[in-house]
DNA sequence: AAGTGGTCTAGACCACTTT
DNA sequence: AAGTGGTCTAGACCACTTC
């Protein structure tokens, strides 16, 4: 009941007719994202507010990864804007991932639980062959003090618990990819060795449904390295072969980093594809 | 003289008042894309014939990289369309960075010589410090019969006149990169050694100028491997040092393959830097 | 003041999916 | 038949650049 309005900056809005846009009372969003008078210092068009808005339902859970979100109309007289301002936001917000239209069904959240999201975040892939996904097998996993640098890089306090996983990924059998992550402990709770074998499919499929933790982007840092002997031994290769060396930070929703990840692929028989445009 | 005329295939060319929407005499498309029959088989939006013409005047050199394209209005006076579909077939054009928008001054054709796409295909920055661009030595420029791996990607005939460069870029003094290009000889008459190493800024940019050829985007392949006798005496470092090996493949217009590239990176004090989203 | 791209609206119809 | 996203149009106004 507490029913505070948020007025929308709007660019038309000294001369059209009927318009005054309000977010709806029942809207969650608290800061739409800064002063937000009419003038224009920090001005930022509608449909960017909107867009701003719908993320905030997607972070607050909302509408959960895989379900369908209201249709554009009802979206547009929640917003109190054209249907044609909704649909400027939700392009972006698709063009992002973070959501997936699909004519004459809706508009869906993203989930990692979808062919289509699969080789997003793999980007290891056979020489000859089609993509496909490796077997999982988890080395250990272990709750210790953040280090340092983890810490900086994950945004969280040095010495807060955090999560170590090692795991080995295999293509038909031959182990390829050594992963070594480091989670934040206060978002990944109750994460077990046997929780996470027994999953089949993509980790961040398991992050979703069981974490609340959707990822929407990465950044990433390829090196090339020598196998050390752990590597060696796990990847069944001499120590001192090339292997590329993958660090990554993935964020949620918010740009909030959740994942830390060194992974060092053994390219023999695989590569790293990328697509520059 | 041969005046063609193309017909437009649209949606609502069934019930709206004036709509007829053809090609001006003056356009040189010849294929819009297929049959074109209003019917429903190979069915593609008008926006997207709008912008398959807009490429062909790209790709014809009707208008060049860095100039000014007719402004939206006059590009819907051309096509018979009204200015938002042409506004949507630029919206796609500007996010697959053919052109670059400027608010106020027009639409451009993008090109390799401006600030903002000097690393879309430079991916390797300094682990410290901003991304800068490197210093280009040219090693060797031969003219070759192209073997027959390389005329495949390329898409010409095994035995075809091929141009062969090596180059080695340095950051600071230090050698880091060693490139070997393979590019198609009936497309790059007259390029020399002196011309490559004369010419200041990147080599994306010389080929758009000298040779009528802009890349538009490119497909990467990238391994780890162990420096041979060449690469560690061009590079500095031992035989067997871990180097990164980017194999590329760039496209001009119409995804024409026009440039084959293998890249050593020294990855010491660089990583190569790519964003999951 | 005029021209450009950028935003916003409103209405019509199409293609697709479900009921 | 009804609802969804997708396309297309038309008109108004805003922000920016140039004259």
């Amino acid at each position: 009941m507490n029913g505070f309005v948020v007025k929308l900056q709007t660019m038309n809005s000294t001369t059209s007719s009927a318009n005054n846009p309000l977010i709806s009372p029942t809207t969650p969003g608290a800061g739409v994202g800064g002063p937000s008078v009419n003038a224009s210092p920090t001005f930022s068009p509608l449909y960017q507010q909107i867009k701003a808005l719908i993320t905030q339902s997607l972070q607050s859970g909302e509408w959960k990864p895989g379900e369908l979100i209201p249709s554009e109309m009802e979206l547009a007289a929640r917003f109190k804007v054209s249907q044609g301002t909704v649909r400027k936001a939700i392009d972006e917000l698709s063009a992002e991932n973070l959501v997936v239209r699909r004519q004459g069904k809706g508009t869906f959240v993203a989930t990692h639980h979808e062919a289509r999201a699969q080789f997003r975040f793999l980007r290891l892939a056979p020489d000859e062959g089609a993509p496909h996904y490796p077997e999982n097998q988890i080395v250990e996993v272990k709750r210790l003090r953040a280090p340092a640098e983890v810490a900086r890089l994950l945004d969280i306090k040095s010495g807060d618990s955090a999560v170590f996983i090692r795991r080995v990924q295999s293509f038909s059998g031959v182990p390829t990819i050594l992963d070594d992550l480091w989670l934040p402990g206060a978002i990944f709770k109750g994460l077990t060795v046997e929780r996470l074998n027994e999953y089949k499919g993509p980790m961040y499929g398991l992050f979703e449904t069981e974490f609340g933790t959707h990822m929407i982007r990465a950044s990433e840092q390829i090196r090339a390295v020598c196998a050390d002997e752990i590597a060696a031994q796990l990847l069944h290769v001499d120590v001192g072969a090339p292997l590329l060396n993958v660090e990554r930070v993935s964020f949620t929703y918010g740009d909030k980093p959740v994942e830390l990840r060194r992974g060092l692929y053994l390219t023999s028989h695989h590569h790293y594809r990328n697509e520059l445009s």
